[in-house]
DNA sequence: CACTACTTACCGATCGTTCAGTAAAACTAT
DNA sequence: ATAGTTTTACTGAACGATCGGTAAGTAGTG
């Protein structure tokens, strides 16, 4: 039989601990080294030995306090896919005219993205080969939904261009943000705050001099 | 219950063939089918079983046509690489203002990324797990480095803005472009062309109204 | 006959996962 | 305080499945 009852989430002792009997890790730490794992490898490509042995144990081991691989996957696109869902929740979401909405979240993706980088790196990632990726996907193309009708508002109000299609603007523009996550490295020159006003600027006012 | 193979495949040779004996397929018609799957589950998700079923053969039938599964792999890389660095040879890349050159590369990728959909996406979506990623990707980065110095002279030029970093144009440039592979469909209302045109006119001009 | 284009059968390696056993910490009763 | 019990966190070995790849044999063709 197995045993349901998930561990409590025990920070892991900072002291040195003993062989056995007290956890030196937990279910996030499995999962932070695992997210990290998919990201370098592959999800396919990752086998539950290097995980473990990237965490100093053995195999079985993190069965003890993880119920499977697919599990990892689950919990990790859950994390990434709660971030960005809760943007649109926000009052600056909600209210005010459609252009300042699309820019608060457009910034708040790129935050999110980058305050859990790894987390929507493997989001982003997927291919819909198991129910677990489709269903992560399915609920991103809502949210990109839900982007899009903001485009749409914000060009029925005349504040966007209407020369190109609604549906490829909005796809350029996911393309052009989500992007970030295959090059940008916390930490750097450039700050999150930075790339989102650079993000912005750049969507919305090209590459030409503001002033042609 | 797995995905339905395509049981009829194109005879390369142009004689009749019978059920043995002939060649019902060639290295080319391998490596097509070879690349969608590799697209559709990942490389390493992909079985030579599976393309073999996809083939309507087996899989030691296959591995008389093609030396293995790296080798195709090795083959398609080629031809997306090929395609891409094929641009930067023509005139319009090499001669003229530094913008007009660089309007040509991005018209150019988008035409080569939409040509050999498969394969590029295939590109796009490598990991470097292997020697032979691993140097996919090193070809690759030259390619966006010459772009990125196309970037750099048109905002030496002054036809670009100066208010954000080159880098982060030149990442944010092909992360939209990049991405069609994610989304375009070929035979759609949307012609390569149009999209092409699309890609230039958003990058360069924004999304606000042309005139502002 | 030789050659091409396969076939069936199989190999060793690796995968995710399970299981029985165990040492130490934590809890309980005295 | 101590003995006994339970719980926690693990170890090491093994399982069946699947992987990429190979060996040997063979039907049809020139």
């Amino acid at each position: 039989m197995k045993h349901e009852a998930t561990p409590e989430t025990q920070a892991p002792t900072g002291g040195g601990n003993g062989r056995s009997g007290r956890a030196a890790y937990d279910l996030p730490a499995v999962l932070d080294i695992a997210v990290v794992a998919f990201n370098d490898y592959g999800y396919d490509a990752t086998s539950m030995g290097l995980l473990a042995e990237r965490l100093g144990t053995s195999k079985s081991a993190v069965y003890y306090h993880v119920s499977g691989k697919e599990d990892l996957l689950r919990l990790a696109l859950e994390r990434a896919l709660g971030g960005l869902e809760g943007i649109l929740t926000l009052p600056g979401a909600i209210e005010g005219p459609a252009e300042d909405r699309l820019r608060f979240v457009l910034r708040g993706a790129v935050q999110v993205l980058v305050d859990d980088l790894p987390y929507v790196t493997l989001l982003l990632r997927l291919r819909g080969n198991t129910e677990i990726e489709r269903n992560a996907l399915e609920r991103r193309r809502a949210f990109d939904h839900q982007v899009a009708q903001l485009v749409d508002q914000a060009r029925a109000d005349g504040s966007l261009r209407a020369d190109v299609d609604s549906r490829t603007i909005t796809l350029l523009l996911f393309g052009m943000i989500n992007s970030i996550v295959e090059w940008y490295k916390p930490g750097g020159a450039l700050t999150p705050a930075q790339l989102a006003d650079d993000v912005i600027s750049v969507a919305f006012d090209g590459l030409h001099r503001p002033t042609a």
